[in-house]
Order: C-alpha cells, then sequence, then structure tokens
DNA sequence: AACTATTTATAAGA
DNA sequence: TTCTTATAAATAGTT
C-alpha cells in the first residue's frame, strides 16, 4: 500500500509479519473508535497476535456487546444455544445428581417419610430383590473360593471344618429360622456380616442355592 | 477524509451518519480481515448500528473467539476463572453421578462382578439394614393407618375383618413362617405388594410390631 | 522507530 | 444506494 501493492495472504517472514500486525492493529482499532464514535455504533474488537498476546476494544463494556451479540445472533441456533445447553445440561445434572442421591438414601432407609404406602412397598420390594442378589452373588463368590480351596489339598479343607464346629454355638436362632423354610441371609437378622471372616465362608456352605425358599 | 477533513465526534445528520457508518463500517471489516489473514490473527469483530442492526465478522469462531478473550482477560478473577470453575465443577458433577448410579446398581444387585468378598458383604449388610428399616416405615405407616381407621367407627374396621376372612385362603404360606417368629415382611417371600390393597392392609395388623423377631 | 512513495479509504457531491 | 473524485489516512519497504 505504499512503495508497494502488496498481496492479502500471509506474511512468510516474521520479523515483517510482527511489524506488519503492530501497524495495521493500530490503524484498526484507530478506525473502530472512529466509527462508534462519528456513527453511534456499539461495537466490540478481539484480537490475538500470533504470538498470542490479546488486543481488545469496547466501545462500552465487552460483556454486555457480547451478550448483545448471543442474543441476537443470526445463528441462534449456533452462538446463543450453547452457552444456554451449558446451563441446561449442568442444571440436568444436577438434577438426577439429586434424585439419585434421595434414591440412595431411600435404600437405605432413610428420608422414607415423604413416601406413600405404595411407594414404600416398591422400595421394599427392590431392595430385597436386590438384597437376594447381592447374597447369591456372595456366595457364588464364597463357594468359588471353597472349591478352589478344595482343590488344593484336604489340609485347608479340614481347617474349615474345624472353624464350623468352633462357630456352631453360634448358629442356634438360624437354625430356628431355617426350620420355617426362611433363609436367614435374606432376614438378615442373624446377618453374615457379623460374624468372623472364616466362620461366614464355611457358614454359607449350608445355605448356598437357596437364596429364595423353593416353595414359593 | 478527502474534500475536506472531519472532526472524530458523532455526525448530527441522521442521513450522513448512516451513509458514513456504510463506507466505515465496510472499510473497518475490509480491514479486519487483512489484518487476521497477513499477520495470522485470530479477531472478532462486533458492531451494532445506531438503528440496532448487527454486523460481525469472526476469523475463526465467534464463540472460540469470546471464549478466549473470556480466558486470558485482564481480569482473571473475574472472567476467566468462571469458565474453569464451571467445568471443573461439572466434571466433578459427572463423577458423582457415575458414582452414585454405579451404588444404586450395586444395591438393586446389578454389576457385582467388580466387587471383592468384603465389599459383598459391606454391600449386603447396608442394604439388609435398608430393607429393615423400609420395612419398619411401611408397618409404621400401616397401623398409623388402621388406627386412624378404628377411631372412625365399627362398620370400617369390621369391612376389614370381613375382607380378611374372605383373604383367608391365600394365607397358608405366611402362616407357616409366622409360626418360626419370622416376619413375611422380611423374608418378602410372600410380598404384600402381590395382594390387592384392602387385603394387604388388614393383613398386616398381623405382624405390625413385628418387623424384626423379637428373639434376636 | 522514522521516513516517504504509494496505495487505500473516504467526505462530499452527483 | 452507488459512483465519482479530490484529498486525507494508512502503510510497505527502506533506513
Amino acid at each position: 500500500m505504499t512503495r508497494q501493492k502488496i498481496e492479502i495472504k500471509k506474511i512468510d517472514n516474521i520479523t515483517a509479519r510482527q511489524v506488519t500486525f503492530s501497524k495495521r492493529r493500530r490503524g484498526l482499532f484507530k478506525k473502530a473508535q472512529e466509527l462508534s464514535t462519528l456513527c453511534d455504533a456499539e461495537m466490540a474488537l478481539i484480537v490475538f497476535s500470533s504470538t498470542g498476546k490479546l488486543y481488545d476494544y469496547s466501545s462500552s463494556s465487552m460483556q454486555k456487546v457480547i451478550e448483545r451479540h448471543n442474543f441476537q445472533s443470526e445463528h441462534p441456533a449456533k452462538s446463543s444455544q450453547p452457552s444456554l445447553d451449558e446451563l441446561e445440561r449442568y442444571a440436568s445434572l444436577s438434577k438426577e445428581l439429586a434424585e439419585k442421591t434421595t434414591e440412595i438414601r431411600q435404600m437405605k432407609g432413610e428420608k422414607l417419610e415423604d413416601l406413600g404406602l405404595d411407594e414404600l412397598k416398591r422400595l421394599e420390594k427392590l431392595v430385597e430383590a436386590g438384597l437376594g442378589r447381592v447374597i447369591e452373588t456372595k456366595d457364588d463368590r464364597i463357594l468359588k473360593e471353597i472349591n478352589s480351596l478344595k482343590r488344593k489339598g484336604v489340609q485347608l479343607l479340614e481347617d474349615n471344618q474345624h472353624l464350623k464346629q468352633m462357630a456352631g454355638t453360634r448358629r442356634v436362632q438360624t437354625d430356628i429360622i431355617d426350620q420355617g423354610q426362611s433363609s436367614d441371609s435374606i432376614t438378615g437378622i442373624c446377618s453374615s456380616a457379623d460374624l468372623p471372616e472364616d466362620f461366614d465362608s464355611s457358614d454359607t456352605t449350608l445355605k448356598l442355592g437357596l437364596p429364595f425358599p423353593e416353595s414359593s
């Protein structure tokens, strides 16, 4: 634009590019301010140099102009909604989280005041079924362990039998309930978790395969 | 800036202002594009005419430039951090949600493969306790309902008795279990949810106050 | 950063 | 609006 006309394409020489950037940036910002003053226009200009430095100008406040732009952008589906979407997604996440938190508390037997009788029944059935599956899985796991031990030799198995006999005195209540066809694991009154590790492993051989009474 | 130099202040004449706006706006946008091309600068230009019409240009995407501007604005405490905070909060929400979803599934007896024996035992204890509290609450609720009905007069109570007799043939299994001091609600084999509303309300008079066997 | 020959932008008028 | 044109401004290449 003076000694010689230039082509509008990226300037290869880095130094020349930086010099031109400085000159033209000043000119651009000056023109921008002139336009906003002369014509009473609201505007914002944001420029990042190739080195990452930020230069900006706004006739009022940057935030105000950006918001106004988001509001009446030509592509309401592109600029305005994305920021709304984020808020919405955040809100729905929060809602989901709150719901799941409540669900967990209710499954743990807390905050039940708000539930009606029907809801309590549904909850009971749900937790009951879950408990059955947990016990089934636990017993499966224990069975596998025992079989694994059996394969390893008679010695370990005998240790198990030994522990089982030692623990026998603690099973009075469970035996009574078992007479009534009920699984003590499901009633959970004599919870296996109350018993020591090893006892539990041997004890469960008695109730495997009966997570639910077969007569039902 | 040609036939005569002009002062940079708002142009009073509306027509002249609009003409100048058109001319200078074009010049400004042209200069902006040239700068971004020549110097590899990322930029955004937003202009609102005094009549409210929007003109904008961005070397990449408006959203991207605005976000980058927010990120490295001169006031990192105001514009930059909120955006980071939001991302972090969103991420931690997602994580919490995933954890709670897993917890619920496990309490329902699903996805138990990943749990060790100890974890299964903890889970069993947890769900067991929750089930106990759910049943207790449900029975409480039912007791209150019945007492309320009793207070309302003998007529309703007699209706209840009537229904109870009608349903008597369906209680064989439950009666057997009750002999063993076990609550059918807790075993849940003969779930109250399987029975009709009215029957359930009267039936539970038999087991109220016994959410857990008293001998334990 | 300063200079300056040119190119560009544009104010006023048509 | 657009075109014209005289002139102000911007700026590429040089120093």
